[in-house]
DNA sequence: CCACACCTGATTTTT
DNA sequence: TCAGGTGTGG
C-alpha cells in the first residue's frame, strides 16, 4: 500500500481510492476532508492521471494555497505545479482572459470590485433618473447578483412574472430595467464583476461546442471543495464540464452551508445524486479535531434544523473541559474579558498567540477587542477588513494603469480624470459623459476627439495634455514590464510627489502602501513562479485580473504568532486550539436581519455550529448586556442559540481573567439572572454609576466644546466696488475683499491655472483668496 | 474648481 | 460611528 494511505481511516481510504466516477463526500466538520482531498489528488496522479487534466476548486485563495502545498509534500516532486487548483473566480478568470473575445468582451478585460460594480449601479441609475433613495446601489446590485448567480439573465427577470411582482411589491418596478442597463454598461466598459466571471463562463461552454469539448478533454478529473456553498451558476458549469468523464468530486457539508445569502444552494447537494446514475457517497463522520464536550454540543445545536443529510459527528478524543458560558456588562468589557483571559490562559497554560481566535458574526464587533488587545500588548491579525488593493491610494494608482489597459474602463477614468487635479472638474466630466452617452462612444473616446467637441479652450488644453500622458503610457506597455510601467506613471502623473509631500500620518501611510504596491508588483514580475503550470502571463493586465480577486486574508500569514480577529464566515475551514465566540445575543447572532424566515434563522443556527466546531479544546460563549450600536448603546438579550445548548456541556460560572477584570463584569449564571430570564436588574445607568462611563469617549460635550465663533467684522464695500484684474493682484498691493475689507498681499501661491493670494486682512486677519471666484479690488 | 463643514442615513455574512 | 452627499465660501 502507498505510504499516503497510512493514517486514513476506512471511509476516508474509501474516498480516496474511488477514481472513476462521480463520487459526494459529505464531509462533517474537522474530520480530514482537506487531507482526503489532497491525497485523493495525489493517488489520482499516483494512479497515472496527469496532473495536467485535474482541476480543483475552492473558494478562497487560501484554501487553493494550502490545497497545492499538501498535494506538493505528499509527492514529493513538483509535478503539483501542474495542477489546476484555483477558486471558481481565479480559474475562470483565467480561461476568460484566453477566450473572452468571443462573447465580445476584450481579452484584457478589467474585473470590477464590489465598489466599482455599485458604482457602475449608481451611474446607471442616475443616468436613469430614477430616485436613488428608492434604488439603493447596494441593494439593487445584491439583487442583480443573486440573479446573474442563479442564471437569471435581464431578459428572464424581465419576463419572469414571480420576479416582477415581487419588484411591484418592493415599489422598485425599473429593476429589470436598471439590471439590463448595468450589464450593457459593464460590456461597454469592457468589465466583468465577479458574479460574471462564472456567468460569462458558462454562456462560453454554453455557446461554443469546441470550447465546451476543449475544456471537458482538459479537465477530465474534476473536485470541487465547500460544495454547499456553490451556486447554480458554478452548479451548472460544473455539470457541464464534467459531463463526459463524469469524474466528478464533490466535497461538502451541509451543516456547514452559511452563503446561501450568496446565492449557494444546498439543493447542488441533493441534486448531485440525481444527476448522475451512480454516485458513490462517502460520509467522513469522525472528528479529529474538537474535544468531546465540543462536538456533542455541536451536535445537539445542528440537530434543532430541520432537513439535512442524516450524519452524527462522534470523536475519539478525550471529552475536555465544558463550555465557558460568560457575560459582561457592555460590548467593551467584553473585549476586555478575552483579553484578560487570553493573558491569563498564556500564562496558565502556555499557549501561544496565534492558539486564540477571536469570532464574530460581523465586523463591527471587532473594535472593542482590538482596543482590549492593544492595552495588554497582545499582538493581533484582524481579517475581513478591506483589502490592501481596494484602499483608496492603491486604488488611485490602480485605476491609471487599469486605464491604459483597457480604456474602455470608465470607472477608471472617472477616478483618476481629475486626480490629481489638473482643471478637468466636475463640469467638463459630466459634459463628457453626456456627449459619450449621446454620441454612444466611451468617454475616453471622446477625450481623444475632444477638439471637435467644443471645449473651452483652457479645458481642452488639460484633456489633451491629460490624453497626451495616457497614451504615452500605453505606448510602453510592449516594451516594458508591469513594474516599469507602474513606477513610470506613479511618477509621472505626480501621484507619488503628491503623497510625499503630505506629512500627515495618513499622507505617510499612504505614501508607504503605495511603494508597497510598486515593491509587490516588482516581486510580481520577478518571481520565477507560476500559477497552473502554463506560460507564465507577466503583463500588467494579468497582473491587474489576479490581484482584484485578492482578499485580505490572502496577504496576511496565518502562521504569524497572533491572535486573529474575524468574522464566523472567514473562520470556515480553519481551527485554533482555543476560540471565543463573542456577541452572542438576540438580534446580533442571530442578526436581526436573519430571522424573518425558518430557512434565514437556521443558517444563522449552522453559523452557530461552525464558530462551535472551529475550536480544538477550548471555547468561550460570550455575550454583553450593552453594546454600542451605530452610536449609540442599546441593551441586548442573549442569544436564543445559547439556550439551545444542553446545560451539561456547559460551565456559566467561568470569572476567567485577572482579577481587576471581576469588579467589571458579572459571570453569566447567578441563579438570580437565571431565574429572571438571563439578565440581571441594572439599567444602564446603574452599570455607569458602578463601572464609569463606557470608553472611548470621543465627542465631548456640546456645552462644554468652545464655538469658535469665526468672527467676521463687517465691511460694506465702497461703493462701485468692481473687481480687479487678476493680473493686477500682486505682492505690496493694498486691496480690497467685498466682505472682509482692507488687507496687503502678503504671498503669492497656487497652480497657474488656480492662483490664490495670501492677504493679511486689516481686521480678518490672513485669509488665502482664490483669485479665480473672489472679487478683490485694488486701492489704488 | 475645491476644501471643508455639516447633515444624513445606514449597518450581515464575501469571491 | 462613520462614510458619503450636499452646501458654502474662498
Amino acid at each position: 500500500m502507498q505510504d499516503y494511505l497510512q493514517g486514513l481511516n476506512e471511509r476516508q481510504r474509501e474516498a480516496v481510492l474511488h477514481i472513476h466516477g462521480p463520487i459526494m463526500i459529505i464531509a462533517g466538520a474537522g474530520s480530514g476532508k482537506t487531507k482526503v482531498l489532497t491525497t485523493r489528488i495525489a493517488h489520482l496522479m499516483a494512479s497515472g492521471v496527469d496532473a495536467f487534466n485535474i482541476l480543483a476548486l475552492t473558494f478562497t485563495n487560501k484554501a487553493a494555497k494550502e490545497m497545492k502545498e499538501r498535494v506538493e509534500h505528499i509527492l514529493g516532486n513538483n509535478e503539483a505545479r501542474n495542477l489546476y487548483i484555483g477558486t471558481f473566480h481565479s480559474v475562470f478568470a483565467r480561461i476568460l482572459r484566453a477566450d473572452a473575445h468571443r462573447l465580445g468582451y476584450p481579452n484584457n478585460f478589467t474585473i470590477y470590485d464590489t465598489d466599482d460594480a455599485k458604482s457602475v449601479v449608481k451611474t446607471v441609475i442616475n443616468e436613469m433618473h430614477l430616485d436613488d433613495k428608492l434604488y439603493k446601489p447596494a441593494t439593487v446590485y445584491n439583487r442583480i447578483s443573486a440573479a446573474k448567480n442563479a442564471l437569471v439573465t435581464p431578459l428572464d427577470y424581465a419576463n419572469d412574472y414571480y420576479i416582477q411582482q415581487e419588484d411591484m411589491r418592493a415599489n422598485r418596478p425599473a429593476l429589470a430595467k436598471i439590471y439590463d442597463a448595468y450589464c450593457k454598461r459593464c460590456f461597454k466598459n469592457g468589465a466583468m464583476d465577479f458574479d460574471d466571471l462564472l456567468l460569462k463562463f458558462y454562456e462560453l461552454l454554453k455557446t461554443f461546442p469546441d470550447l465546451l469539448s476543449k475544456y471537458q478533454h482538459k479537465f477530465k478529473f474534476i473536485l470541487i471543495d465547500e460544495y454547499q456553498d456553490t451556486n447554480p451558476a458554478q452548479y451548472a458549469i460544473i455539470k457541464m464540464l464534467g459531463a463526459m468523464h463524469e469524474n466528478v468530486c464533490v466535497v461538502g457539508d451541509d451543516a456547514q452551508s452559511i452563503y446561501s445569502f450568496r446565492g449557494a444552494t444546498i439543493q447542488n447537494i441533493l441534486q448531485f445524486q440525481k444527476d448522475y446514475d451512480d454516485v458513490k457517497v462517502v460520509k467522513l463522520e469522525q472528528n479529529y479535531r474538537s474535544t468531546q464536550n465540543i462536538i456533542n454540543a455541536a451536535n445537539s445545536v445542528i440537530s434543532k434544523n430541520k432537513g439535512q443529510i442524516p450524519k452524527v459527528l462522534f470523536t475519539e478524543n478525550a471529552s475536555g473541559e465544558k463550555i465557558k458560558v460568560v457575560k459582561t456588562m457592555s460590548d467593551n468589557d467584553e473585549g476586555k474579558f478575552i483579553a484578560d483571559t487570553i493573558q491569563e490562559q498564556k500564562l496558565r497554560n502556555h499557549f501561544a498567540n496565534k492558539d486564540f481566535a477571536i469570532l464574530y458574526r460581523t465586523n463591527a464587533q471587532s473594535r472593542a477587542f482590538e482596543e482590549a488587545l492593544r492595552r495588554l500588548n497582545i499582538p493581533y491579525t484582524i481579517y475581513g477588513g478591506i483589502s490592501f488593493y481596494q484602499r483608496k491610494e492603491i486604488k488611485d494608482l490602480l485605476a491609471y494603469l487599469r486605464l491604459i489597459i483597457n480604456t474602455k474602463d470608465e470607472e477608471a477614468l472617472k477616478r483618476i480624470i481629475n486626480y490629481p487635479t489638473r482643471g478637468i472638474g466636475k463640469t467638463t466630466v459630466d459634459k463628457i459623459i453626456l456627449l459619450a452617452n449621446t454620441h454612444n462612444i466611451t468617454m475616453w473616446e471622446v477625450l481623444e476627439n475632444a477638439p471637435q467637441f467644443g471645449f473651452r479652450s483652457g479645458t481642452l488644453e488639460a484633456i489633451n495634455e491629460f490624453v497626451t500622458m495616457i497614451k504615452s503610457f500605453i505606448s510602453m506597455l510592449g516594451k516594458h514590464n508591469a513594474y516599469e510601467v507602474a513606477f513610470h506613471v506613479g511618477k509621472q502623473t505626480n501621484l507619488v510627489k503628491e503623497l510625499f509631500n503630505d506629512k500627515s500620518t495618513e499622507g505617510l501611510q499612504k505614501y508607504e502602501n503605495i511603494q508597497e504596491l510598486l515593491n509587490s508588483i516588482k516581486e510580481w514580475v520577478e518571481s520565477p513562479d507560476n500559477e497552473e503550470g502554463e506560460v507564465v502571463d507577466k503583463t500588467l493586465g494579468a497582473y491587474l485580473q489576479q490581484i482584484t480577486l485578492l482578499t485580505d486574508a490572502d496577504e496576511k500569514d496565518p502562521d504569524a504568532d497572533t491572535v486573529k480577529l474575524m468574522t464566523i464566515h472567514a473562520a470556515k475551514g480553519l481551527e485554533f486550539e482555543c476560540v471565543f465566540a463573542a456577541g452572542l445575543e438576540e438580534m446580533l447572532f442571530p442578526n436581526v436581519m436573519s430571522i424573518n424566515t425558518r430557512e434565514e434563522l437556521e443558517e444563522e443556527r449552522r453559523l452557530f455550529y461552525v464558530v462551535i466546531t472551529r475550536a480544538k479544546k477550548k471555547l468561550w460563549i460570550t455575550y454583553a448586556h450593552t453594546r454600542y450600536k451605530f452610536g449609540s448603546l442599546v441593551q441586548n438579550e442573549p442569544s436564543r442559540f445559547i439556550e439551545e445548548l444542553p446545560e451539561e456541556f456547559l460551565d456559566r460560572t467561568y470569572a476567567g481573567g485577572g482579577t481587576r477584570l471581576l469588579s467589571s463584569f458579572s459571570p453569566g449564571g447567578s441563579a438570580f439572572d437565571r431565574l429572571n430570564g438571563g439578565w440581571g436588574q441594572d439599567t444602564v445607568l446603574d452599570a455607569e454609576r458602578k463601572y464609569g462611563p463606557p470608553p472611548s469617549k470621543k465627542t465631548t460635550p456640546s456645552y462644554l466644546s468652545p464655538k469658535p465663533e469665526p468672527k467676521v467684522k463687517e465691511h460694506t464695500p465702497t461703493p462701485g466696488f468692481v473687481a480687479s484684474d487678476v493680473s493686477e493682484i500682486q505682492v505690496g498691493k493694498r486691496v480690497e475683499h467685498q466682505k472682509f475689507g482692507f488687507g496687503e498681499v502678503i504671498k503669492m501661491e497656487g497652480a497657474s491655472h488656480n492662483p490664490m493670494a495670501l492677504i493679511r486682512f486689516e481686521h480678518n486677519g490672513e485669509k488665502k483668496i482664490l483669485l479665480n471666484y473672489a472679487k478683490l479690488r485694488v486701492v489704488e
